[in-house]
DNA sequence: CACGTCCTTTTGGTATACCGGATTGGCGAC
DNA sequence: GTCGCCAATCCGGTATACCAAAAGGACGTG
């Protein structure tokens, strides 16, 4: 594997991870000591990162993007056509086993399991959706709204109700899919994006001072 | 302006205009020699061409982007729910002015107009309505999209009729705007969407033989 | 004439040197 | 003590040197 890859991959991990404060400033010189690799796969990292929309020019300066409670209301605008289309098309090109796959990545969150598994089984859902859709474009754009969306969702405050909510939900489309239904599937896709989107709004904002105080800069709104 | 957006603008420039051959190789000594920069600069730019899908890697090696039936048939999945959205959102958020603007965009283009003026609006038309719906991401598939149409489109063989179909279609958008009726916009957009996939993919396909003598590599379908 | 084989060349990947501009920190004048 | 100025430092942008791997070609052998 190329240098250039494993620092990306590396720096996407400590971004996601929030080991790197949202806001925080990045230089290529540090980034360079701390993951022992010349600027040069640094740099191109950091535009692949770029393009990610996790790390931002500030001027002629890197920083790791803040949290925008804006962007997240754009990404929902964005992504409820997007979710909605994709489930129709899994409707029509979904194999029943590839279904039963996806609902055993469901079933493998119960209460105990730990967070991370949650948050990971919320992002591959939907990706995996769209890949039944069979349009790389679909996944390609899911897939950048999902890391866009992967920090705030980790600093979302869950509930057992919210987070039981969303499964639900998860299993409503789901369902929709298995009967064939693409009206209802792109009904309830849209409407579960929507909900995500209340849910993580209003956490955020609730706890905006909580989230400052950790130093994790938050703008929008 | 940097090194790298000059070289990445006229590099862009070079493969749109099909002054390089799609499927042709590329090499980033070529690039260098070509428009002057260091080798640093040109790898930045094709970095970000990759990412516009107008450069790929073939191996080890840079390749200009085939021109893929299969992809512009994606491309018309992916972009007809984007469309349709964005023509629902404007309908709410457009000011008269705004689409006044459009309108002599379009008016711009009448027999005798340089064909490159048909094929820049053809474009700007699109990107614009989806600035009107103010969702930067929005705005950025779009883009993404009509790059990546940008050559198939070219290559297009246009006839009078099929210009005057896709104007046609262009205003009945832009009514359906102006008078607020989101769902007619939305209709009407999708249409237009899957119209213009007809034609390209037609004239294409009809025209494979004489694009391969051009020495144009075609794939899929 | 066909097929290997070896050597040269070329390629992308990486490391690093150098530059100009911006920032910072400290020192001195007031 | 405060303000302003200058020098040292640091940053990203660029150019370039070096490397290993792959590609290409020349030559020799069957």
């Amino acid at each position: 594997m190329s240098q250039m890859l494993l620092i990306h991959d590396q720096l996407r991990e400590t971004i996601l991870s929030l080991d790197i404060g949202p806001g925080e400033r990045l230089t290529e010189r540090w980034v360079e000591a701390r993951f022992q690799g010349s600027r040069t796969p640094v740099r191109a990292a950091l535009m692949r990162l770029e393009a990610e929309g996790l790390v931002q020019r500030d001027g002629r300066n890197w920083i790791v993007a803040p949290i925008d409670l804006n962007e997240i209301a754009s990404l929902a605008e964005f992504r409820e056509p997007l979710e909605a289309t994709a489930v129709r098309l899994a409707c029509a090109r979904a194999r029943p086993g590839d279904l039963d796959a996806i609902e055993a990545m469901l079933d493998a969150c119960r209460p105990g399991v730990p967070r991370e598994v949650w948050h990971q089984v919320g992002t591959d859902f939907h990706v995996a959706l769209a890949r039944l859709a069979g349009n790389v474009f679909l996944v390609r754009a899911i897939e950048g709204v999902m890391t866009r969306l992967a920090r705030p969702r980790w600093l979302e405050v869950w509930t057992e109700a919210s987070r039981a909510q969303a499964w639900a939900e998860h299993r409503r489309i789901l369902g929709c899919i298995r009967r064939q239904e693409p009206d209802a599937a792109a009904r309830e896709a849209a409407e579960h994006v929507r909900d995500t989107r209340d849910r993580l709004l209003r956490s955020l904002e609730e706890d905006r001072r909580g989230l400052r105080a950790r130093g994790f800069v938050l703008v929008g709104r």
